[in-house]
DNA sequence: AATGTACGCAACCGCTCGAAA
DNA sequence: TTTTCGAGCGGTTGCGTACAT
């Protein structure tokens, strides 16, 4: 057993069966989020980063662990070549897995290989000076947090009323294209166009689709926390799967992922 | 059988971001 | 507007195990 303790006396290394029933009670009582609360709550002598962490990695319902499939594989290569070191939105797009468990994969099963031809510094830290340059390793387009600001909470309304009628890709340039959405409101049947490139030269799709899964994960946490047997059953688990589970339906028109896929291919 | 090495995974650390005060 | 604090993320480390010698 591993007694490593800091100056705190807050103990860290494996992680006991005891704990984790600790842990997993606590989360099925209270729900996930105030991690600052749950060592004190479930009685843990542990920090909260470390219950955190315990639970998205390992704890929580519904994780697939094991060898990843061909067909996971392929889409880890896609997304990466994407989005770069960005594991916790892999992760989202890999039902199942989690952010840990995709980076391991890719340490232990590209890392080197990547090494051998070029060390790349950190794409996703790299700012993209040029709109419409390649793609490259280096050139990885960084979601900026272009968020929904105060109609974030409002946002299944938002989606409720309005409806995405066209989305148009440029088939010169896949990476570098310019998204054009209409947008119409039911309510008022007005259309607006949205361009996928701001002042900033940002695809603000990119930022789009962290949004959803905040907001699939907000939704889902909260339902969680009123019926948490319920969803469990469901087989919520919090990675962004939850539309696969068959809720929240408010997203099914909207196409933002459609779009990904369409990049990867 | 014993020892050394490589590998994979779980966990920790430090940093950034965003919300609240 | 500034400061503080909690949450989340990616990089890194360390341990256990499998495999080779």
């Amino acid at each position: 057993m591993n007694t490593l303790c800091t100056s705190l006396g807050v103990r860290k290394g494996s992680w006991t069966e005891e704990e984790d029933f600790l842990l997993k009670k606590c989360i099925h009582k209270y729900g996930e989020g105030k991690w600052h609360l749950v060592p004190a709550r479930a009685g843990l002598n542990r920090c909260r980063k470390s219950c955190r962490l315990r639970w998205l990695n390992y704890l929580r319902p519904h994780i697939k662990r094991g060898d990843f499939e061909p067909d996971e594989v392929d889409l880890i290569l896609r997304l990466h070549k994407l989005l770069g070191n960005r594991w916790a939105l892999i992760a989202g797009r890999l039902p199942g897995r989690t952010a840990n468990d995709v980076k391991n994969y890719w340490n232990t099963h590209f890392q080197k290989k990547l090494n051998t031809v070029a060390p790349p510094p950190p794409p996703y830290r790299q700012k993209i000076n040029n709109k419409c340059g390649e793609i490259s390793k280096n050139e990885i387009i960084r979601p900026q947090p272009r968020n929904f600001s105060r109609a974030k909470k409002n946002i299944s309304h938002w989606c409720n009323n309005k409806s995405m009628i066209t989305n148009t890709l440029d088939k010169d340039d896949e990476l570098c294209k310019e998204i054009v959405v209409n947008i119409c409101d039911k309510t008022t049947g007005r259309e607006t166009t949205l361009s996928s490139i701001d002042d900033d030269g940002v695809k603000w799709w990119t930022s789009l689709l962290e949004n959803c899964n905040e907001i699939e994960e907000e939704e889902a946490i909260t339902n969680y926390e009123k019926t948490p047997t319920t969803l469990l059953h469901k087989g919520y688990n919090g990675e962004g799967n939850s539309m696969e589970q068959g809720q929240n339906d408010d997203w099914d028109e909207f196409s933002v992922d459609i779009d990904l896929w369409n990049l990867l291919n």
